[in-house]
DNA sequence: TCGTGAAATTGATCCGTGTCAACGGCTCGG
DNA sequence: CCGAGCCGTTGACACGGATCAATTTCACGA
């Protein structure tokens, strides 16, 4: 099996094809529920069968060990997003780790079964999914290309504010689940560094950070610190518009 | 249409249909030839049908515009690549841009065609592709990432040893279709850093450079300069295996 | 053959981030 | 209530890459 827990085994019921998926009627899927503790950890490994996973609530991180024992998180995944094993390339220690509690959906798809007519919307819906998710993740190439550290921090918080936080007149507020020392690696800097910056975005007024709560007193004035703002607002209001993606979250899990 | 030629239009012709894929014994889709010479550009917009590329020959470069006059290098295209249009966000100034003359092969995928039993074939193949490229993208992402600059240019030089060079003993040689702005771009490093860089590896004994011309006299020497070079080569075998992945290239293109 | 312009290299310098260390705040358990 | 330990913040300093400018190399055409 390629998806197994190593920590803390997972709670995992096997909840054989229950959640109606939209636009669809049965569903011939395999499909597993996986509950994921804070903390806890799902090892990938780039073989085998294609597991595809659905962040039905949580946020979680893909972490791969790049050199020596150095780690880096390569990817945040928040609710509603779509992750698929075979899209993964085969690295040492490369692993989910959850950020907060999680509700996961393990979809095995398999090309021999999909050939089956009843099949077809839900592999149209993950297409959807995934092309949203390919099109966030060169935003976050783009991001982290960018020499300008303040830049690299303004995409992330309208990043996380798009999909962690609702709009609430002109501000905005969200929880981040991730620490500092992940959210740094996800944007390839230092704690320290990134520390500052957030001292900085702080002084500027641009945002108010009590723990992990931040508040955006100013949502444009913050975009306006983030190069990416345009595109990931746009990727944003896409995801919001395509049928069935954020809905299958609350939907289709069974109670 | 998605897909148009902005500056000094590529020749174009419609061999409708045409090209055999492997495994595959009558192909529904339609299918475009595009030619494209060096320098020439490709525009991209992220809405609309669903356009697939797919690399005959040639080298290609995905730019877009990040922050004002800036432009960025987001990713790289080798014979035998695919490309998707819908993975790509909408950003300003989004092309492909020909680093040498260029092949392409455009394939128009629209989900209500994609029901019929006979383009299941293709759209298998596909899936494998794409799996190919999400895997290297995410490998690329975790080079930039890297704060020591020397580890991102050795990631590439492996990673353009093994997609444009073949093994000649214990050494390789190949020629590099990009400019030094245009690497300096997808390894997010200023130009004249990356050229330091080069003549630090050539001091080092890496490689030797001629003009576009690299040669690595010994690879394994390289491949430690380069903390991903496991996972690249890992991914290189595993598309050598793959069914019809690099063989689609040489058998599909109409004389 | 020479001249021109673009690309690439190299040098000098500045600034920003990494690094290491110390400090402060919060949570949890004794 | 206190203490331990973790996380986050802040300061001092060094180093590496960005920047700008000057020079060399190469390709192409007259």
């Amino acid at each position: 099996m390629m998806i197994n827990c190593r920590i803390n085994m997972a709670q995992v019921r096997n909840e054989c094809a229950t959640a109606a998926m939209p636009h669809t009627e049965a569903v011939k899927f395999a499909n597993v529920r996986i509950v994921l503790q804070p903390e806890q950890r799902l090892a990938i490994t780039g073989t085998g069968d294609n597991h595809v996973f659905l962040v039905a609530n949580g946020a979680l991180l893909l972490e791969a060990q790049v050199h020596g024992e150095q780690r880096r998180a390569l990817e945040l995944l928040f609710p509603g997003d779509i992750f698929a094993t075979v899209d993964v390339p085969r690295m040492p220690a490369m692993l989910l780790i959850a950020a907060t509690a999680c509700d996961l959906i393990r979809y095995t798809v398999s090309p021999v079964d999909a050939s089956s007519q009843a099949e077809w919307p839900i592999l149209a819906w993950m297409q959807t999914a995934f092309a949203h998710r390919n099109a966030r993740r060169m935003l976050h190439y783009a991001s982290i290309a960018e020499p300008v550290a303040e830049h690299r921090l303004g995409d992330f918080l309208v990043e996380a504010g798009l999909y962690l936080g609702h709009p609430n007149g002109a501000s905005r507020s969200f929880e981040l689940p991730f620490a500092r020392e992940q959210i740094a690696s996800y944007l390839a800097l230092n704690p320290d560094t990134l520390s500052r910056l957030f001292t900085r975005f702080k002084q500027r007024g641009l945002i108010a950070v009590a723990r992990r709560r931040v508040t955006v007193p100013c949502w444009t004035a913050l975009c306006q610190a983030s190069p990416l703002a345009d595109a990931m607002i746009d990727l944003a209001a896409q995801r919001a518009k395509a049928p069935g993606l954020l809905q299958v979250t609350e939907h289709s899990l069974p109670a």
